[in-house]
DNA sequence: CACCGTTACGGTATCCGTAAGGATT
DNA sequence: AATCCTTACGGATACCGTAACGGTG
């Protein structure tokens, strides 16, 4: 006798659903992303609909146009299982082959161009199979990118406080400096200070970026006003017109190489805007996989595996 | 022409692992609790395995002995989605019929007996279908009941620090009280103080309570050794023998009715001893019905299903 | 008419339960 | 001998893709 179940959910309707709200409720445009015939997924909704005893989607005039209200809960949840199940898939690759997969990390100009660099060096090195995927944006986009498991990690200079969601390791501390033409004058000055800075045309990073906030408001600070000639987008953009003369410019010291950059000159000015802050984010639900633990690793030697399984909480035992 | 998925994770086969993992490693049992066929059980781990690629249980000898390392990964996982799969079901029942389903409280002596009386004589007269359970425990327990789904609502008079997964309602205070026989001595002293009471041999409730560690905080704090003559596991047991004469109590001012116990005086010392917390424990992952909000409500008006939902989506404070 | 969603139907793969086999305590 | 897990096999079920239908702008 085939014993009834009270109705067993399945995953693959739970994806339809969340293709379909991602391809704006839409069920012929879902259908071709998730490579299967239309009338499957319609169909799939339906039977959601039926087991779960409650309307989903909302119809109106032969076009779905949102979701119920019990539609809206479902697909929290719906999300939730779907990252999940890719969880279980990574664990399956994981201990399959450790060395090949893929990963993703969301970050900074700042970082990409200069902290990552080396680190993503020795990564390919060690690791040569992995696919490396990066990903850019503002700190903000970049824990959206995390929280949404559209990347795995995340390496910002800025702590996450929006997103209360993300588990954050905190890294060392950014140097900063202002940088400067060859032979200014500011490069025989003994001891900095910010009224000396704000004589000279300044380039600063833009508002958006933490580093941009914190030299606006060590200025605002000491009641000073210099005549700021730009807003930079990133630190290669500023230096550029740096060395085209158009003012002095101040950005963390890591983004100056004194060979690269022969005709510039950094002058450390960390005690007057600050320190830059680093941390990594990750996604507390998301399996990671043994090349992200190194990676994050290689990154910040401090977080060894066992260091972010404690912060993650998830103790590798205890079924 | 049938397209090839990945694989498909198969939620039954969660199940199954997790049954057999809660059934101490043994197929049969599992089978037994899941009302299917033994061999079945058996096949589904195969397949669940042979599709992540990667053992999950050990068998030595033609039993099963433990988890492998991806298992105990997998397993982790598994749980997350089988409960998530559970929350599933809840809202398609919520959107049904908001009036019938399961209550599950955890909750300590004190606030199942005294402070919940009203609170679930209201809620059983609203809602007449749902059936309620109560479960005692510690606070440590409650909080895990809640933590692993098997209880709803957590009520404690603690907060929950040692599981940061749950999320805290914090709810009025509770004055305390210190209980005597009617016409004791203490009852006409004008201003109590800590050392008058350390005259009398003391009843206090437990040291896993909360309130047993308070008031001997309190005493600590003050120098004083009192006389304890009994360590009561509950109010009930401590004014049984308070009314007994064989000594005084301290407890929490809700637990004295002075009609009910009319041969006892309850003298408020909340200034004395501190008051104690009263806070509402939930799991942020499960999915709240209707008359689960309702009951919240009941208990702490201030808790709206609006605040709840915003405290819900808000503040896992991290540490 | 172009587009979208639903219903109908047939072939295939999957799942489940029964029966039998090997291994360990 | 008793228990436990696995393999083998047949029947029922559910799923998927093709084809045809009904609405809407």
């Amino acid at each position: 006798m085939p014993i009834r179940y009270g109705g067993n959910v399945k995953l693959q309707r739970l994806r339809c659903l969340c293709t379909i709200v991602d391809e704006g409720f839409n069920i012929s445009k879902a259908a071709r992303m998730l490579h299967t015939s239309q009338p499957g997924v319609s169909k799939q909704i339906r039977l959601l609909e039926q087991e779960l005893k409650a309307d989903i989607l909302l119809r109106r005039g032969g076009r779905i146009s949102g979701l119920t209200a019990p539609g809206t809960a479902v697909l929290a949840i719906a999300r939730q299982m779907v990252r999940d199940s890719e969880n279980l898939r990574r664990i399956g690759e994981d201990f399959a082959d450790r060395d090949s997969g893929r990963l993703i990390l969301a970050t900074t100009h700042l970082h990409a161009r200069y902290v990552l660099l080396h680190v993503v060096e020795n990564f390919r090195r060690r690791y040569p199979a992995v696919q490396l995927v990066l990903r850019q944006g503002s700190p903000n986009q970049i824990f959206q990118l995390v929280a949404t498991g559209e990347a795995d990690i995340g390496i910002s200079n800025e702590v996450a406080a929006g997103t209360p969601a993300l588990l954050e390791l905190a890294c060392g501390k950014l140097a900063r400096s202002v940088v400067v033409r060859r032979g200014h004058p500011l490069t025989r000055v003994r001891r900095l200070t910010l009224k000396q800075i704000a004589r000279y045309p300044l380039i600063t990073l833009d508002r958006l970026s933490p580093g941009g906030r914190a030299v606006a408001r060590a200025f605002a600070l000491a009641g000073l006003e210099p005549k700021i000639v730009m807003q930079a987008i990133d630190t290669d953009v500023a230096k550029a017109y740096v060395e085209l003369g158009l003012g002095i410019a101040i950005m963390p010291a890591v983004a100056v190489d004194s060979r690269r950059d022969s005709s510039l000159t950094a002058i450390d000015a960390t005690k007057l805007f600050g320190a830059g802050t680093m941390s990594i984010a990750v996604d507390p639900r998301s399996y990671l996989r043994t090349y992200m633990y190194d990676f994050i690793h290689m990154l910040s030697p401090a977080w060894t595996r066992e260091r972010v399984n404690a912060a993650l909480r998830m103790p590798p035992a205890r079924e």
